[in-house]
RNA sequence: GGGGAUAUGGCGAAAUUGGUAGACGCGUACGCUUCAGGAGCGUAUGGGGCAACCCUUGAGAGUUCGAAUCUCUCUAUCCCCACCA
């Protein structure tokens, strides 16, 4: 008998699939009840010019699995496919080819969507997006207006990464190690005013929200440690300078910015602390080298050209020169100038020191070295005075070291003597300090010097600027937007999408702008509210903004009029499973969740959260247990594996590989199991049903056989539920031995065992199925058997023998067989002669159906 | 520095969630079959011992009649965040 034929197999129900349409939902499913629908979703693939990875088809996999299952079990199944094209490869590979980046794009995809067909993944094909498509894109352009009218979108100066070889704004993934990717020069620090996402107004609701979801617990975990919530205080410290009168904080710009200019306040700086417990032991401040206090109290500074190179410098450091000096950490103070720690009354020095972040907080910190480790090493290194306001027994202190522990206050004044932690909120109150709460989470930098990605839909009005910055004017008729953004005027709804030009050179301009800029034509156009002379923002949107609402338009695919309607939304949103690689955990995860959210605020969508399970998928490492990588030469390629294997094997081969979540080394010789075993069900079924072969038979089934067979049906069963998918191909693999054994093969479990095969490899199973079966219709449209539970038990149990807690023996027995008929039975048995000799039974432990124990 | 995860034969891994440790697959050995090929089938396969038995789930302790599973103390590897006040 000749082996099974996956080649020809591939082909043939490629096409016969396609022909008879069986993986497109139905058009009433968007209209029938939620709960008889399943929406199983694969993050989408960025078509790179590689092609398909083991890692795109371990994801896939599970989902067609479970797809396929639902759409057994009677659900319809949303199970969609795209492409998020956006985004640098394309962009760089035009740069260096000279190709448009929508050709590359093409030509990727279709090499994606020839090797997923492959594969034999059930995706409907008819629901299709790119992001790319200006129909797609059209409606990121939207959510983007939406944004912007609320509020939620503003310009800011941002610090870029800038490569002076290259001439371009690096992404930190192009700048890693403060070098350029591609030129191996050091990255420059540059500001540039950028278009920013306001996710921080979404903090709460974006921790809070987690809690509900089925998602893995670390994933969570790092959502929330990124989002960093965490509760403190702010607090002034007033500042004492020995030159006062030279003060002009108003001129130079105050940082608390609204006070009236005739007024004048003494200088003060404010802190964010987490610790107002421990503000009697304050003995220093510290300032980040960008705090507004060092310009203000210029003329104050007596050192102030140390200071101005000390920020200098830090300004121009990379993250990574920042990192490498935490254990040494630098700094300057601001000599002249003294804080006032309002608890004591005493003064303090203020320094600069590029260990206190500009953006969080503050950006000024009250240093309590008694306490912090942080604050510890910079006072021993600055010989600063260290006082403990913390003691493990309220009397001692162990002062060669830092104390982080919690205990009773000390040197405190008149808390002197309660718990530290219980005396936050009085001591809080006593310093005039308010309660806050803080975000690590900073805003979302939305705009890329880039060519390939959304045009921001947006004109600048020079016209309009002057309108809304004109206080006599009424500027009711501007949106929040416009108003926080004088002189932005987003385009007209119905001039969506805002297409991207065609553009002679994808070449970066070499000054900070996109390549957009260029084009003169396209940037200068009349604005939509005057009708005056207006210049387009030439910047686009980073390819996180297609994948932020995708899973939404595969509902409504082909809606022009609406991103989505409400009602199919209702009827498959939130996402029933979500499979992706963790590399998503925050960025993408975060980013899609704060976008749902703000759409379910305007009511456009019914559910706050987008996705209800959440599943990674580990690692597919190569042989060596080594990441795969092309430089170390251990990639395995799905195209070879299918053409020597069959697409079959690879699937199957991937899931028995092991658990889902894990990460698992390649293992080429692994793969011959699988083949092996898919060779045999192909030979059983030929033995049995191929009308040439085939001899007739007539016994029946026996009931042990019925047993064994619902057993291996429920566990299957129950573990495609749990996406358990390695023991599950091993119960098949049981299965099919038991198969092999019989004499007598009816046709209804021939039938059966070819549906429970059919999610894992549905190549060979449609052959076995259509060809060899005779069936008319494909398995997908045939109905999961159901698994008989009365007849899902063994019909005699083990049960192991113990004598002093060691397992001695294994008997046979009757399922719920009594403690005394066993002890009757064990005694009886000569095999055990032995242990009852000369010994008295102290105790006898019974666990029915598992194990009987005889203590002595 | 903080957080999370993992650790079981030569290898990938199972273990009904406290009840026969090593299912299933790979590999290996021996045998059978064939016009010999990296094919197919069968048997064996954690370690030690002739044996009855003993040892064995990263290491060590504990709880229990009974621990891979629960508790404590270590160790190693991996991932994420990283001066977040």
């Amino acid at each position: 008998m000749k082996p099974f034929d996956f080649i020809s197999a591939q082909k043939k129900w490629k096409k016969q699939w396609e022909k008879e349409k069986i993986f497109e939902v139905k058009s009433s499913s968007f209209s029938s009840n939620r709960s008889k629908n399943k929406y199983v979703l694969d993050m989408f693939p960025y078509p790179s010019g590689e092609g398909l990875h083991v890692g795109h088809v371990e994801g896939y996999t599970v989902s067609d699995i479970v797809s396929r299952f639902y759409r057994m079990r009677g659900f319809n199944v949303l199970h969609p496919m795209g492409w998020d094209a956006f985004g640098l490869p394309a962009e760089n590979y035009a740069i260096k080819n000279k190709i448009h980046p929508e050709i590359v794009v093409k030509k990727n995809v279709a090499n994606f969507k020839r090797q997923l067909k492959n594969l034999g993944f059930s995706y409907d094909w008819s629901r299709e997006i790119n992001t790319t498509d200006p129909n797609y894109y059209k409606w990121t352009q939207w959510i983007f207006l939406q944004l912007f009218k609320d509020g939620l979108a503003y310009e800011k100066e941002v610090s870029v990464n800038w490569c002076p070889s290259c001439k371009t704004v690096l992404s930190d993934e192009e700048a890693e190690g403060g070098v350029c990717a591609r030129c191996s020069t050091k990255v420059e620090r540059k500001e540039l005013k950028q278009w920013m996402l306001k996710i921080t107004a979404y903090a709460d609701k974006l921790i809070d929200g987690l809690d509900s979801l089925n998602w893995p617990q670390r994933v969570k975990t790092m959502q929330k440690n990124w989002i960093g919530r965490s509760q403190g205080a702010r607090i002034q410290f007033s500042i004492a300078s020995q030159i006062d009168t030279d003060f002009n904080a108003d001129k130079s710009g105050n940082n608390r910015g609204n006070q009236s200019a005739n007024q004048r306040e003494s200088e003060f700086v404010e802190v964010f602390t987490t610790r107002p417990d421990t503000i009697f032991g304050a003995t220093y401040l510290v300032v980040a080298p960008e705090h507004k206090i060092i310009s203000n109290l210029k003329s104050s500074i007596e050192n102030f050209n140390e200071v101005k190179k000390y920020v200098e410098k830090s300004k121009n450091k990379s993250d990574q020169e920042r990192i490498s000096e935490v254990k040494d950490k630098t700094g300057v103070e601001l000599k002249g100038i003294k804080a006032i720690n309002p608890a004591t009354g005493k003064e303090v020095s203020v320094w600069v020191a590029d260990y206190v972040l500009p953006y969080y907080g503050t950006g000024a910190i009250m240093a309590v070295p008694a306490h912090d480790q942080r604050d510890w090493d910079f006072a021993k290194k600055f010989n600063l005075p260290i006082i403990f306001v913390i003691s493990y027994d309220g009397k001692n202190v162990i002062d060669n070291k830092v104390y982080e522990e919690d205990g009773i206050l000390i040197s405190s004044g008149k808390f002197n003597g309660q718990k530290n932690r219980e005396a936050i909120s009085a001591i809080t109150d006593f310093v005039g300090g308010k309660k806050e709460i803080q975000f690590k989470l900073r805003d979302w930098i939305f705009s890329r010097q880039r060519y390939w990605g959304e045009p921001i839909p947006l004109v600048f009005c020079q016209h309009c600027a002057g309108k809304i910055n004109n206080k006599n004017e009424k500027i009711k008729n501007f949106s929040k937007g416009e108003i926080l953004n004088p002189g932005w005027i987003p385009i007209k709804e119905s001039d969506l999408p805002l297409k991207l030009p065609k553009v002679k050179s994808y070449q970066p301009t070499g000054s900070l702008s996109s390549p957009l800029a260029g084009i003169k034509n396209w940037v200068n156009t009349t604005c939509p509210r005057c009708g005056g002379p207006a210049k387009r923002e030439t910047n686009t949107m980073p390819q996180w903004a297609g994948s932020c609402w995708y899973y939404l338009r595969y509902i409504d695919p082909k809606n022009n009029k609406k991103i989505i309607d409400i009602k199919k939304e209702k009827s498959f949103m939130p996402v029933d499973l979500y499979i992706g690689g963790v590399e998503h955990a925050v960025l993408h995860l975060l980013y899609a969740r704060f976008w749902h959210r703000f759409l379910f605020d305007k009511k456009i969508i019914k559910d706050p959260e987008p996705f209800a399970r959440l599943v990674n998928q580990g690692l597919i490492l190569g042989t060596d247990g080594e990441k795969m990588s092309k430089s170390r030469g251990n990639v395995a390629n799905p195209d070879d594996i299918i053409k020597e294997f069959g697409a079959d094997t690879l699937r199957m081969y991937e899931m028995f590989m092991g658990p889902l979540e894990d990460p698992k080394p390649w293992n080429t010789k692994g793969i011959l199991g699988i083949l092996r075993f898919l060779n045999r069900v192909w030979f059983l079924y030929q033995k049995h049903f191929n009308s040439k072969t085939a001899k007739p038979h007539s016994q029946k089934t026996e009931s042990d056989f019925e047993n064994k067979f619902n057993q291996s049906l429920k566990k299957i069963t129950e573990d495609i539920e749990n996406l358990r998918f390695n023991t599950a191909i091993s119960a098949l693999m049981i299965l099919l031995k038991e198969l092999e054994s019989l004499d007598y093969f009816s046709k209804e479990y021939a039938q059966k065992f070819i549906l429970m095969l059919s999610p894992f490899a549905p190549f060979i199973s449609e052959s076995i199925w259509r060809d060899v079966l005779k069936n008319k219709k494909s398995t997908l449209l045939s109905k999961w058997p159901e698994y008989n539970l009365k007849k899902s038990f063994a019909q005699t149990i083990k049960i192991a023998i113990q004598f002093n807690g060691k397992t001695r023996g294994v008997m046979d027995f009757l399922p719920g067989t009594q403690k005394e008929e066993i002890l009757k039975i064990v005694k009886a048995d000569n095999k055990f002669e032995n242990y009852f000799k000369g010994n008295e039974i102290k105790r006898v432990v019974f666990v029915p159906d598992r194990i009987i124990n005889i203590l002595f």
